[in-house]
DNA sequence: GCGGGCCGACTTGTATACAAACGCTGCCGT
DNA sequence: ACGGCAGCGTTTGTATACAAGTCGGCCCGC
């Protein structure tokens, strides 16, 4: 694989988990020595970054990694209602039922995925991935395609911002499911609104907590304990901390 | 100004106008030579014209202009109707009522800029901008906004490649009143119906100068004489011809 | 005669060297 | 003591040199 597109994924990847929080600096030399490759290169990655809209210009020439402030995510998901329920409605239009019908039994069965093991959820998460390529592929528009990739980098970063407890992930599965069954229904209408009622849930999740910092009511984590928020990750109140470029990976000297 | 972004600016203004066809090949050394500049400033032009659609690889790893069909109308559409709609309705949200309003009479007075003076319309465009760009200042959603710009571009190209006569121009000044009127009076469904409505007719319009090469009937020049289509451009039948890369601009040698 | 493989020229991908611009620090003047 | 300015250092922007891969054509073998 290219250099550039090689260090361009794992740079991207290092955003979206959080490694490189926002603010981090960019510098051309210090990531090209930390990935073992030029500057030419390292540069092409940046500015796909760039255009993505995950790193911005600092103070300076300097190039940061993008903030994400609650305002920021109040945005972000006002493109994402544009995007992905237009998405579902195309989907709708022109998508195979079996497919959907089928991604709407996996979800109802989502619960299941949700047990005491894999506490990354990553089985659940993958399930979302495949309704999105799903959606995508069905949509089949190309341009609708090309903006939702780049946007999903960005949701991916607010999905590691907050913190997603059992609950709220199986109201979020129910409401996929509802997606999955509106477009195998070849629903357009309903289609897209189910998909702006999971968008504005979501919304409305995310930053319940990021609002209340102290620990407001709702849920607890599997019972309707009211226990405490923001258990494993490192804490982010002010979102947009200084942050620390964290040390080289495993390349060579 | 850098380098890299005079050619980006130059490169692309081409692509929109024209004057670098669907299919012409953007050699690296070529490109170079002919605007005066090393290669590592225009591979990172072409780096942005690729992220933005505006160009992909061709068969090797040469990279060529998109090429635009009438499916690819189509899809653009798709994804312009999600974000106009939503960019229209944030717009009616948010925006300023007397902004709009200005906008909306001066719609209602477009006629007076289609006269005989002016054939290629260069005040009702702007006025057109001018009306783009207040729906993008009013919904004030950085994310949907940098989308947009991208996309603009593509229906700019759109542009180019259709007819427009002066009664379809008439009707598209009212559906942009009547977009610019629901954005005045705070009416968020009506102002996104009224961007999908003008979408919708600018679209069939595009299409019916593509499909129907001969000449469709619907409406003449100015009045309702059944004359003849296609003009004073170049005539694009295939849409997508080789294209002929076209010498040098104005630059020393 | 036709197919496969080799060779060559041209393209892009990468590295490095050079230049310019900006910020920062320290000093000096008021 | 504070503000401004100048010099320096570090950063990015650009140019060029080198490497690698690929496409096309040609030749040879079957």
């Amino acid at each position: 694989m290219r250099a550039s597109e090689r260090v361009y994924h794992a740079l991207r990847e290092e955003i979206v988990t959080w490694h490189l929080p926002p603010g981090a600096e960019l510098s051309e030399v210090e990531q090209a020595a930390r990935w073992g490759v030029s500057r030419t290169p390292l540069r092409e990655a940046l500015g796909r970054l760039s255009a993505e809209g995950l790193a911005v210009v600092g103070k300076g020439r300097t190039l940061v990694v993008s903030a994400l402030s609650a305002e920021d995510v109040r945005h972000l998901f006002e493109l994402r209602e544009a995007l992905e329920t237009q998405a579902a409605r195309l989907a709708a239009r022109r998508g195979d039922v079996a497919t959907f019908r089928a991604l709407a039994a996996r979800f109802a069965a989502a619960p299941d995925l949700l047990g005491p093991a894999d506490p990354e959820r990553l089985a659940y998460y993958a399930l979302v991935a495949e309704l999105d390529a799903a959606v995508d592929d069905a949509a089949a528009s190309p341009y609708l395609r090309r903006s939702l990739t780049a946007l999903r980098a960005h949701v991916a970063r607010v999905r590691r911002l907050a913190q997603d407890n059992p609950d709220r992930l199986r109201r979020a599965a129910d409401e996929h499911r509802l997606i999955a069954e509106a477009v195998a229904d070849h629903d357009e209408v309903l289609a897209a609104q189910a998909t702006a009622v999971h968008l504005r849930a979501s919304l409305a999740h995310v930053l319940s907590t990021l609002d209340g910092p102290p620990g407001t009511p709702s849920a607890g984590p599997s019972a309707t304990t009211p226990g405490t928020r923001r258990a494993t990750r490192p804490a982010a109140p002010p979102v947009t901390q200084p942050a620390t470029p964290l040390d080289t990976p495993g390349d060579r000297p």
